[in-house]
DNA sequence: GTCTATATCCAGATAGAC
DNA sequence: GTCTATCTGGATATAGAC
């Protein structure tokens, strides 16, 4: 049968990690605190150890959230048959995700947090998104290390571009289309340069 | 005749800020304290108030030092005479710059200390050192904001991801060429595309 | 210029009553 | 499960003696 208490513990730590992204999102990641957070739910800073047994696996629940985010946006997305088409959709997915919020960016992709590191359960999980994109440019015939790696850094460059030096504009991401055409062009295996 | 007492002064704050360069390049620029730095030094943190005013007039010496390391290499280099190589020389000069030392690229680059804003005249020094990629790019006829922008996010995507993900080692910094070629056949005016 | 002493505030974490 | 109380340690900064 139903475990009441256990259904209620879940939802008072959902309840929890929600005020933990909005404290993120106004403080930056490495700016969270225990206090403050207690305060959010209406409670004392000791009583979160009763749903999270330190600071840091609050920092990996966030993590494992973000990450499922970008899974199931994913997921969700109908991409086209066309491979070149369907990368470019995957990058914008992409791009679009980890430009609509700093702090999760920060938090799923930069080491910002000084002596956080991801449990291997909650990378995997990054892992497994970092997949889809492989996959995606495998289906063009890019399968080389550099290839993913040169896509990663454009993707990575417009995003930190982005919230470094024009944090509430667009003056990066509006270039996406444009630094895909040019990623695209380079990798494409029939024109080949060099 | 010379100030000999304002000559230790001077000596003394170079010492501190050297310290704290170390401590910064062990610690992330986020993770210095006066208490270290003060222990490092010889002095407890309350008689590092007679060389600096706060705290945030340290981090904005050490912007200042890290730009003005910044101008004295690109003054020091001999570019070539044509453009295109130019160019590249710079930007590579950019990127062994920026991937030497985590802590200062981070310092310089990112937004990663809450609160710390450098003062108008260190910040000059980065516009400075921006300016010389920007005068390169336009001997190409590349004079476009658009032009600048995809540059840098190129440049500062290959040494983020190079930080983040292979701090040890130059999984993305050895794309550097590879990824200036891609970025040059895309932009050079004679071979506009769309 | 450097010290001691201190002010003020914050952090994460634990013990034990209820 | 939540509380009060407490531990331990950290931070930046100021006052005033020497």
């Amino acid at each position: 049968m139903r475990d009441r208490r256990s259904e209620r513990n879940a939802a008072t730590r959902a309840e929890i990690l929600e005020a933990a992204w909005a404290l993120v999102r106004e403080e930056g990641p490495a700016g969270l605190s225990l206090r403050d957070l207690g305060r959010r739910v209406g409670m004392r800073a000791q009583s979160l150890y009763s749903y999270f047994d330190s600071k840091h696996a609050i920092y990996d629940a966030l993590f494992a959230q973000g990450c499922r985010e970008l899974l199931d946006r994913l997921a969700a997305a109908r991409f086209s048959d066309d491979p070149a088409e369907a990368l470019r959709q995957g990058l914008r997915l992409w791009v679009a995700f980890a430009s609509e919020d700093p702090a999760r960016y920060q938090l799923l992709f930069q080491r910002t947090i000084p002596g956080f590191e991801p449990s291997p359960q909650s990378y995997a999980l990054a892992v497994e998104a970092l997949d889809g994109a492989k996959a995606q440019l495998a289906a063009l015939g890019l399968t080389e290390p550099r290839h993913l790696d040169l896509t990663t850094a454009v993707v990575a460059g417009l995003v930190a571009q982005q919230h470094a030096n024009d944090p509430t504009g667009d003056r990066w991401i509006r270039l996406v289309d444009e630094a895909i055409d040019m990623l695209m062009d380079h990798l494409k295996p029939r024109r080949r340069r060099r």
